[in-house]
DNA sequence: ATGTCTTTGTGAACGCGTGCACAAAGATTG
DNA sequence: CAATCTTTGTGCACGCGTTCACAAAGACAT
């Protein structure tokens, strides 16, 4: 993923893999598809092909759940539905503060999926004073001072960050020392947080490096090299080397 | 991650493993940032604190790429941001396509961090006929009529897919039967694509969920389990399980 | 009830990624 | 030039994740 991981060393809480956690979602996904359909059963072939996975995965994975299929038949749609949203801990309903109301913050304010799956905008927070009350998605923009009090008051344990990557850590530290022990980061920054909070990040820019890489091993596959290295010790500023600043981007997103 | 990684079996192209790939914009943006201070030259040990990883971890990175530290000084940061630069194919330009251009497409429009590591805004592309002509980002919308001809015409082989879920598959096969190769795909489905493409997908709703997993676990630790679970076979569609569609999001975003 | 057929659940092997710990390399000082 | 000190580069071991391949389990037909 996208979305690089964070590093959790091997928490392997209760006996469930990471990367079992991490297709969890995926396979969800594609049984709502079916359940709507209204599909009784699933074999892990089929569903597998529909998750985009290997089926001997899918069938480890569910293993680490309880044994939920039915040899010679398949996997209970709706029953799967429900025990993979009760281990994702969607069956209650967490609200989610978002900081950052730019560009970004109000294409997430706006998106429709995030209510459907247990998840609820309590609140958008943005340090702007003009913003404040201006009304984004139905819901009106808060100004950072109230910040604490609205983690408080609604009992927020996940904050998404879209603010530019400057104000990520600030915002970052506030929100955990309000209480939010969960970070969804889309600011092109290394958050640091205290253990017991959990990071996760998304970033636009590392995704597209990565997809840069292969594209250049794609196309460069004869042409080795154009340009000769320069020389390690002189100043090297020339050319291409020389991108635009990173740390301050202009705009609010991932660098 | 977000960012979720896609299936890449064990590619590792001419050596340098996929790992290894996924941090080099993480340490490329840290050296940057002590670029922009003119510092000189920087030890394993600290470039590792900035970019957050394990510093035998970086140096093993490093490694792959070749020698090229300088043992009891460290790095040379201009020499490395070239090194890695030209390692990613940021060294030269990548034109880019953004197709479906609602509230996540144009947040990605307006991001600036976009052109400053090498890839440039071709153009913006929608399906509505409303949105054509009209600026984002300075740029004027296109109609999907033009994708291929505009693929074509401006060699494009990185493609940014923002459509809702239902149109992704099909503004898929269309951007890789024009020529594009390697796909960015923010819309909430899986895929399909022949060999030689690659595609990465970043979904906000699959990284929530796994945060939800962590919250939940880390919130009843002791409370195990409130509801019993209920019956495999019978008809279960109360309370919160059932959650709206997910298929045909209604906003332009990963559900 | 018996046999056949389908599909699950998992043991085992393998490969990748990580981190430790140390030897080698070079800078630096006397 | 020799000694010391810093920091790289990497051999090695370990653990997680993936995949194969198959035995066990159940459905279904006769």
């Amino acid at each position: 993923m996208a979305t690089g991981r964070t590093h959790r060393p091997a928490t392997r809480s209760r006996g469930i893999p990471e990367a079992t956690v991490a297709r969890l979602p995926l396979y969800l996904r594609a049984l709502t598809a079916l359940s709507e359909r209204s599909v009784p059963t699933v074999s892990s072939e089929e569903l597998a092909a529909a998750a985009g996975v290997n089926s001997a995965k899918l069938r480890k994975d569910f293993s680490y759940l309880g044994s939920y299929g039915t040899r010679g038949v398949g996997y209970d749609v709706e029953y799967l539905v429900y025990q993979i949203s009760r281990e994702l801990g969607l069956t209650q309903d967490w609200p989610v503060v978002i900081v950052g109301i730019g560009n970004l913050g109000a294409a997430l304010a706006n998106y429709g999926g995030f209510a459907s799956r247990g998840f609820r905008v309590a609140a958008l927070i943005d340090a702007d004073p003009a913003m404040a009350g201006k009304p984004v998605a139905g819901i009106p923009v808060q100004h950072s001072d109230e910040l604490e009090s609205i983690i408080q008051d609604n009992g927020v344990s996940i904050g998404v960050i879209a603010t530019p990557a400057g104000a990520a850590q600030p915002v970052c530290d506030r929100l955990v020392a309000a209480g939010v022990t969960s970070i969804l980061n889309f600011a092109p920054t290394v958050l640091t947080v205290p253990d017991g909070v959990d990071v996760r990040k998304v970033d636009l820019s590392i995704e597209l490096q990565i997809l840069a890489f292969h594209e250049q091993r794609k196309a460069g596959e004869e042409a080795t090299a154009q340009t000769s290295a320069p020389a390690p010790a002189a100043a090297r500023r020339d050319s291409a080397t020389d991108q635009g600043p990173d740390g301050d981007v202009p705009a609010v997103m991932p660098a």
